[in-house]
DNA sequence: GATGTAAGTAGACACTGTACACTTATATTA
DNA sequence: TAATATAAGTGTACAGTGTCTACTTACATC
């Protein structure tokens, strides 16, 4: 945890790192209201103004945060792609490809509240490609589920007209479940339960798009 | 805005309604984080400490504040109930509750986006039956939805083995696009284009509910 | 009319983000 | 190699926050 070795050099040598790498503890235990930059400095031993030679606010390592937890978020969602087959029923690996997408999703969610209540706590752009956002497929979580989406299409499970806009209707289902279950009314339901819940809610998007 | 008559008495008399209130407003503009404690006793013309004989904490004042946000969703709920006739045509009837409960809610995210990110923003449990969360059926958001699932069973329309947990994944999916469009990546899109979607989402819920 | 108590004030403290002026050591260049 | 420009640190200070402790005020009650 403390940086063992403690620096001799007047410079740190890798200060934005470590500031990124601090905030990211801080968000994964407490969300985003937990990123302090004052407390990054500490840890990096460094004074608190020190942050401001890297960062112009801490909104700003704020930001820088929130892309390290997208990024989390889509190799989780990745993982989970990962698992399925190569696919040689079209059908069914859409099927399990958006299923894959959204229990990942629900799954990180889950797993890590804290990096996942960080990673949607202030608006990005949703069509903006942050390289710091993606993993190693280089797609974003939207984009992943785009993916996704675009194996029903071409599966023939998902109509070409219901395609449309098919991301926000899919995205807010689970979106919406991990956050009633993470801040929301439902937190105190088992974790279990809501990815069982999870299962049923995958399954109504399938029959529901199209 | 400013209270106009100056107190010329030691007591305020109505300080405890007079911080929520002010609470509220703040909530309204900037959502939780917006709530601050010294603000609303610097409203009510009150040294900060005098808030500490009707609440524990700015956290126990947000509690306050959120319920009324709460209340006042169930009153935007309620209202859209409202419109829809007295139902002599079962399916039609229960279809149409379904509706106006989601777009109730939906419309009332994008309206008052504060209020509604404060209502959400931290967990009170969903069972809990505080009177000051409901409106003037009684019922909190919640309830409302219950009610019209139910009249989806009742009618038919949705099937008894189905009908458990029901509320919990059509909530999901208002709740979701609601908190995608006001705090997600989603909070460029227009208004009518949410609830263009919300429509869709609703949808959604019914044919894949059943 | 004395008195207990609820509801206010006063002042202090630790914590936050951040502005401004300074210093240090590395990198660039003459 | 020596001079110097600059990136990356430090120190001090300030306003703003929540909240603790001790004091005061005026209303309610007996």
């Amino acid at each position: 945890m403390a940086n063992a070795k403690k620096r001799k050099t007047f410079r740190h040598g890798d200060l934005r790192n470590a500031l990124v790498a601090s905030g990211l503890k801080m968000a994964r235990v407490g969300g985003p209201d937990a990123v302090i930059l004052r407390e990054a400095t500490r840890q990096a031993e460094v004074s608190p103004n020190a942050a401001y030679r890297h960062f112009a606010s801490q909104a700003a390592l704020l930001d820088a945060v929130r892309s390290a937890c997208i990024s989390k978020l889509a190799a989780a969602i990745e993982e989970e792609l990962g698992k399925i087959g190569p696919g040689r029923v079209p059908k069914l690996f859409a099927r399990r490809s958006l299923r894959a997408v959204g229990m990942g999703y629900l799954r990180f969610a889950m797993s890590e509240p804290g990096m996942f209540r960080t990673a949607f706590s202030i608006p990005p752009s949703v069509h903006e490609q942050n390289p710091a956002n993606t993993a190693s497929m280089g797609l974003n979580p939207f984009q992943l589920l785009s993916l996704a989406l675009d194996r029903m299409l071409d599966s023939g499970l998902l109509k070409k007209k219901d395609r449309q806009d098919a991301e926000y209707l899919a995205w807010s289902t689970v979106h919406g479940l991990a956050l009633l279950a993470l801040e929301g009314p439902l937190n105190e339901m088992p974790h279990e339960r809501v990815l069982a819940l999870g299962e049923r809610l995958v399954s109504m998007v399938e029959r529901g798009l199209s």
